[in-house]
DNA sequence: CCTTGATCTGATGCATACAAGGAATGCTAA
DNA sequence: TTAGCATTCCTTGTATGCATCAGATCAAGG
């Protein structure tokens, strides 16, 4: 079959959205599916429970949640403050590997917006956020930040928001002065060029849901920098 | 027997320290102990697990995780995050009901306080931060921030930090101030303040545990304001 | 036609039997 | 006496059967 534990294949469909939300997984189906027992996909189901990932209606099944506005609001506080605390961090730490990986994920991110690839863009901004709170050396950031993002199907998110005009160049751009930030030994001006950073990418991401609930691709007319 | 779900009967158990660090949580005698069978203690055992609380050894048992110096230190960074944005969102809300209980906390500390009377302050620190918590709306937030004070051991720790000589006094002052930021509406201000006395807390909790490695109680001689 | 009720299906929740592996213990040999 | 090794015990991991309950379906009455 495929790679991974049982756990990793259920969270990879709900978050790649194979499992659409709402969609009932049934215990038996994928226990036949992973060619297991019940029990070993019921703890994997409440992992997931646990992670924010599905939802368990005791006695009737578990589906697959879609997060509220609400939630992805909160969700989006969280990763501002989350993120701030990581580029604070690592700004302490002096010259580190991460720092060195920041530096060429910039250079690389410069190289494909100037080819206007905005899906490359996309990958390599979760590289730059995800070396931002490895590079913090602080575990339980990294495994709080880590439920937040599974819970933001980041990916998807991230692309989308990219599409949006002026996005792509506000992002790179934004990226700098976090890395400037951190290079000068700042942390606090890491912190909040990171939080402003989040708090843009949060507009952004939410005029691309709306636009999306408009029906389709995102407009050629943008109304935010 | 007693009250509430298996789990939240273990979880006290583990965070109040009548099941000590290092200790086998063998599934077959809490299912004795509950009167249930392995398979809901299992689950509880896993959702302990993901909470951090204690370390499940494939095919040998799980036992109660005590954390390290390391952990620590990296728990605090991240609830001075956590509660600073918390006092901060609560600081944009107005006028709200947790906005009066923490001024009715406050007002209750500075009694006891006068009254010297160590171990209710710490019942109503405890409360102080709850309420801030609850009070930013933020229900993601609230989240994480239970995960991360069940790992602390949060109520011990204070019990002992309170003790240290002139830190009661300091955690009221720093109680007042975060109020009356959140008062003025100033969110930076509430958050900054809140980090403070986090980071504070943190520094005075350190050296509590130094002292109780040293044997026992906690020195009248103290280093620290 | 709509509402209301019983029934029936299919899902989870729990209990238990069996399989598999790690750790301690005691025995043997040097 | 001690090092090495086989064995035994005790643990978790998995599979499966039964009990239970939410929700759908269908029929009967207004």
């Amino acid at each position: 079959m495929q790679e991974g534990t049982i756990l990793e294949r259920l969270r990879d469909m709900v978050v790649s959205g194979s499992a659409p939300p709402g969609e009932l997984l049934g215990e038996i189906a994928l226990a036949q599916e992973f060619e297991v027992s019940r029990t070993p996909v019921r703890e994997a189901l409440k992992q997931l429970e646990r992670e924010g990932l599905v939802e368990v209606r005791p006695r009737v099944g578990t589906f697959v949640r879609k997060p509220t506005e609400r939630e992805i609001l909160e969700l989006f506080q969280l990763k501002e403050s989350l993120e701030g605390l990581a580029a604070g961090l690592l700004a302490q730490r002096g010259e580190v590997a991460e720092l060195r990986i920041l530096r060429q994920n910039v250079a690389d991110e410069s190289a494909v917006v100037e080819a206007g690839d905005a899906r490359a863009y996309a990958t390599l901004v979760h590289e730059f956020h995800h070396t931002l709170v490895t590079g913090a050396d602080n575990q339980k950031l990294a495994e709080h930040y880590a439920l937040l993002m599974n819970q933001l199907a980041y990916h998807r998110i991230v692309t989308q928001t990219l599409a949006l005009p002026g996005r792509l160049g506000a992002s790179l751009s934004e990226h700098g002065r976090i890395l400037a930030a951190i290079e000068s030994k700042d942390a606090l001006a890491a912190e909040f060029a990171t939080r402003n950073h989040v708090a843009q990418s949060r507009q952004a991401a939410t005029l691309a849901r709306i636009h999306e609930h408009d029906g389709g691709a995102v407009p050629a007319t943008g109304d935010q920098a």
